[in-house]
DNA sequence: CTGTACATGTAATACGTTACATGATTCA
DNA sequence: TGAATCATGTAACGTATTACATGTACAG
């Protein structure tokens, strides 16, 4: 929310657009999740309510102990590898199904990997002509998620032909 | 854990272990949850109390119904994909950092993902002699590791490219 | 006989999602 | 004037982490 602020003042409201849309796959965030958390920001002194408009609408904007919080955060503080995969976990208990649910799992990640692969691609054409900031680097989010459905795509079939080999599990 | 118990009985115990090693970095679980989800999973009659050991140890099987559970989660629920990326979010507000910070942001993540692979490919080849169905299988994980680190260190390589490459930020 | 490993359980806290609850403005 | 959008806030629930709390068995 500090970078977003960072990049000019919004409501709650306008957050929740943004956090629905280029952010979704990135960082999901509710709307109870985003008032609140405001609320908690502006008693830390990150940010303040910089205008109110009609339907009780306040705005917020990011002030310097927050722009400098937003670097300490960005800059400092390393960012905590992915813990969790529900995908990964799954192909640790492979051998507790059938080789043919196995060699299936494995063929429909394959699958569901290049139909991501096919998705990204359309909205990287798409936002390739924008030019805001967000967009810009918002690129190199993209081509990253390109990357790795592909590596996906490619360790999925890979996998698939390891497990054909397998000698079933008694 | 009903995928760990299909290999054979265990106490909790014995699956926090579990949990600590091989699926640390695939899907971690605290002692307390395991307890609580252990006495959840003996009320829905996925597991029984098998055997009691010494210090009151208490030894699980699974169940009929919970190998039935297992392959359903397994084979008809669609694994999640990952929702959330520190590492990525900070791309999308790299704009809001000096280029010098940003760009320096980027070479770190190539080089952590370069040290991933090394330490990936080290844990491999103690591995690859083991030929338990847990660790057959692990190995298909391992090398989606391996993988997955090999692309973000392509990646980052490129983005610190890009990076340097953009026109700085008004 | 002492330290380490084994072994389980609960309480407090934080975080995140869904659902509930309400109301104002704008545009067709 | 009715529907869509704008706009905020709280409550209930579930999940996950940390900390608390306790005790047994075994090996050196």
């Amino acid at each position: 929310m500090l970078g977003l602020l960072a990049g000019g003042p919004a409501s709650g409201y306008d957050l929740l657009k943004v956090f629905d849309t280029s952010l979704a796959h990135v960082w999901p965030a509710t709307q109870s999740q985003i008032y609140g958390e405001l609320a908690k920001l502006a008693d830390a002194g990150y940010v303040t309510v910089d205008a109110e408009g009609p339907r009780g609408r306040k705005e917020y904007a990011i002030t310097d102990a927050g722009r400098a919080e937003l670097r300490h955060w960005m800059i400092e503080v390393e960012p905590e590898p992915v813990r969790r995969s529900g995908m990964l976990l799954r192909v640790f208990f492979l051998d507790k199904v059938s080789r043919a649910d196995a060699i299936g799992y494995l063929h429909r990640q394959a699958e569901s990997a290049a139909e991501q692969h096919r998705e990204l691609s359309k909205i990287i054409e798409a936002v390739e002509s924008e030019d805001d900031p967000l967009a810009r680097y918002g690129r190199l989010a993209l081509e990253w998620g390109l990357r790795a459905a592909a590596t996906r795509a490619e360790w999925a079939a890979w996998a698939e032909g390891e497990a054909a080999k397998m000698i079933p599990a008694s």
